[in-house]
DNA sequence: AAAAAACTACGAAAAAATTCGTAGATAAAT
DNA sequence: ATTTATCTACGAATTTTTTCGTAGTTTTTT
């Protein structure tokens, strides 16, 4: 029953990314990535992981001063309650439509593509129908 | 710069999936898909289809005192700036994420991953790098 | 032709998500 | 030892999204 915001979101990818961290860090790492105009508050990010944190989107080691937290859920977890609610919500249950979606409007590495090829072969052979 | 929410999504799938139609037909389909519990009144429809008709979202056609409605941008359009937007919320640009995890969790069957792997097999000729 | 049902318009309440200011405490710098 | 910077807590303002009630018309039913 996860449904992370999309500023929630963004926490996330930063302390997936970057690992457990502070307030401070992930603040800066937030406004780094956004337009001199539009930069965000410090305790608008405080605010946000306190109640991410409540909610059991994240997690905190209070045993300093200076808290760190981290994501309760994994990347992957997460993207996986993602991807299932924009199948449905979106795209009617069909992969094929999402996935033929996702490849054909990003540069993908041609290294990446042979990963998906691959994916694909070990599930054609581990089905049986 | 569109980005439909949850409840206009919900709008736009009946749109897409039944073509034009009224709000009193778009908001029953909308509340047979809902628990008893939840159901949504039907000034509230109205209202939702209004907004995004103003937003653009939606298409109407007033010339009968019941007016008809249709989505503005194609079913392909949308699904590709949520998926965009999915993308580089959740996935940090990196479809080959996405895909996994899409292919990962759904059943997809053997002759759509065939017209995916020809999909990347496409791509991988056209590429020059 | 009166009553009931169905429509749109529209203001605004309610709910959800985001943003920020102030206060009080601790640590760091001068 | 003072001042300055940094942190958390927390209430609340703002903004966005969703919901609905009321009013005024037109159509349909009785």
């Amino acid at each position: 029953m996860n449904k992370p915001t999309e500023a929630e979101l963004e926490i996330l990818r930063v302390l997936w990314q970057k690992g457990p961290a502070t307030v401070r860090f992930v603040h800066e790492a937030l406004n780094a990535q956004r337009p001199e105009d539009q930069q965000i508050g410090y305790t608008t990010t405080l605010k946000m992981m306190q109640l991410m944190t409540d909610k059991g989107l994240l997690n905190r080691d209070a045993s300093q001063r200076t808290h760190i937290f981290k994501a309760e859920l994994s990347e992957e977890a997460t993207q996986k309650s993602l991807v299932e609610r924009l199948l449905d919500t979106a795209f009617g249950g069909s992969a094929k439509k999402l996935v033929m979606q996702a490849l054909g409007q990003s540069k993908t590495s041609r290294a990446e593509l042979e990963e998906i090829k691959k994916l694909i072969q070990d599930m054609e052979k581990g089905e049986s129908s």
